[in-house]
RNA sequence: GGAGAGGUGGCCGAGAGGCUGAAGGCGGCGGUUUGCUAAACCGUUAUAGACGUUAAACUCUAUCAGGGGUUCGAAUCCCCUCCUCUCCGCCA
């Protein structure tokens, strides 16, 4: 969420930054409302005002007529029949009863008329996305994301001889995957890792485990279910028929689509003591994703499923872009050196601003080079959400003691998701003979150091 | 899942219809004293919003888990929800 008074003031950039990133927004119906609000605001904090004081007089006189009648805005007096000082009996208790009664009666349809308007603002505050780097690409297709680099050697099956499978050929013919067994149970897109899988699948695990905490991320492994007012927060949409995420029936609980949720959740109203910033996290969850609409095309295999297990990085850090950019910088390097150990070619993308969604205020994905399908396929994504989720979810910190507290700025990124990193490195490591030789960083986390031929 | 006990400011903890945004203590901050440290003493110390301002101050509204109700007036009385703890059950 953005700050509505920065909307308000800027309603013109605002407006513009929305239609580039493909977003439907009414900022005019916004700032109306914003206004009406305010006006009906003041006429109830105003009535409150007076009723309080009505109260206290009743229980204690302290005021007289003329102080009284002071402390009524005009157009309340004459709602309730006020026409001047001579009629106010401040020591009557019968009167004041009687006029506090009447005060009564004029909140609700105040109140109202003001939750009203805020129910307004918040349904149109919701749809306005995060503001925009301004070194993101224009466009909306994936053909106007930018590509910073192409980053590792990407190997010449022709030349060793051999046509390259893709996973799915490659599982079924090692029985590392079972794709009719998940379908049975589960349905379509879900699937059981078997044999070498699942210890490659920890393997990875614990090999990015390593490195992260080397980083110094706090390894944590994280609900798989959160509260559509934490999803929220965090910018997912837990209903409507377009939503990604899987609802509970009977419980107020969303399967989480990544570690996303419930780590930015897990700071949600917190006002966090400033040398705890940054506060760098490696969550591991599993991640359930309905894939509403997304048939068709780019969906074989392990490549859109259900579920699946994800490493996610988090970092809460101070509420400052040059602070928060570094930090994202170094997201995008780690999950680069990630890809590097485990000698996975892959190019470098600058999302374009239609597709950025609407926290991001950048993003960068990893697309590793997937021989199967012969094309790039994205592996990894990490955004720089600045206080578009910390102001939904009130995560601040103090830049000094008893100073104001300040939102803080929110990153999240893939270190691997344990579905198209097992499909890039199952692709880009098969041999001739139909196995797979494992990458040398993974030969510390694994038994083998090939699976197959069989 | 069953039974009980609770949820008050950064923390602990009073408060039982009006004088309570909330005693007292701890912690934090500022100061006095002091060779230094400590101690002692004094002061100060919530969040959000409205108004207003160059900015502030002042003032006002809301907030004692959340929501509703009773009342002129609720932290305090009533109802619902959520959460925490203890015991039992079940289970990895």
């Amino acid at each position: 969420m953005l700050d509505l008074r920065y909307v308000v003031a800027n309603a013109q950039a605002v407006a513009q930054n929305a239609q580039n990133r493909n977003a439907v927004v009414d900022i005019d119906g916004l700032v109306l409302a914003s206004q009406a609000r305010s006006q009906a605001l003041v006429r109830l904090e105003e009535t409150r005002r007076v009723a309080n004081t009505v109260a206290k007089q009743t229980g204690k006189p302290t005021l007289d007529a003329a102080e009284l009648f002071a402390a009524l805005p005009t157009w309340l007096a004459s709602d309730l029949g006020i026409a001047d000082c001579s009629v106010v009996r401040a020591n009557e208790r019968p009167w004041l009863v009687d006029i506090g009664k009447k005060l009564k009666g004029l909140e609700p349809d105040l109140a109202a008329l003001v939750s009203q308007l805020e129910a307004e603002i918040e349904l149109k505050a919701r749809q306005v996305p995060n503001l925009t780097h301004p070194d993101v690409p224009l466009g909306a297709s994936d053909e106007d994301h930018r590509e910073l680099r192409q980053v590792g050697v990407r190997r010449d099956f022709a030349s060793e001889g051999f046509v390259p499978l893709d996973h799915v050929q490659l599982a079924e013919q090692l029985a590392l995957i079972d794709f009719e067994a998940g379908a049975k149970v589960a349905g379509q897109k879900f699937y059981f890792l078997q044999n070498e899988m699942v210890l490659l699948d920890l393997a990875l695990q614990r090999f990015t485990i390593d490195v992260l905490v080397r980083r110094g991320f706090t390894p944590m492994v994280t609900p798989d279910l959160a509260r559509p007012d934490i999803l929220e927060g965090i910018g997912f949409n837990p209903r409507g028929t377009e939503s990604q995420v899987y609802t509970v029936a009977g419980h107020d609980l969303c399967l989480i689509g990544t570690a996303e949720i419930t780590i930015g959740g897990m700071l949600a109203d917190t006002i966090i003591e400033p040398e705890r910033l940054p506060i760098r996290i490696a969550g591991i969850s599993h991640c359930f994703r309905t894939e509403a609409g997304a048939g068709g095309r780019e969906s074989r295999g392990l490549y859109r499923v259900h579920q699946f297990t994800k490493v996610e990085m988090f970092i809460f850090c101070a509420g400052d872009l040059a602070v928060s950019q570094a930090h994202h910088a170094e997201l995008l390097a780690i999950e680069e050196e990630l890809f590097g150990a485990l000698q996975v070619p892959y190019r470098v993308m600058d999302i374009c601003a239609g597709d950025l969604g609407a926290p991001a205020y950048r993003k960068f994905d990893l697309e590793a080079w997937m021989p199967g399908r012969g094309a790039w396929g994205e592996i990894t994504s990490t955004s720089n959400c600045t206080d578009f989720q910390a102001r939904r979810l009130q995560i601040r910190y103090r830049t000094e003691p008893g100073g104001k507290p300040r939102l803080v700025h929110t990153l999240n990124g893939t270190a691997i998701a344990l579905s198209r990193g097992l499909i890039a490195v199952l692709e880009n490591h098969q041999q001739a003979d139909g196995s797979i030789a494992m990458p040398k960083a993974l030969l510390p986390y694994l038994p083998f150091s090939v699976i197959g031929p069989r």
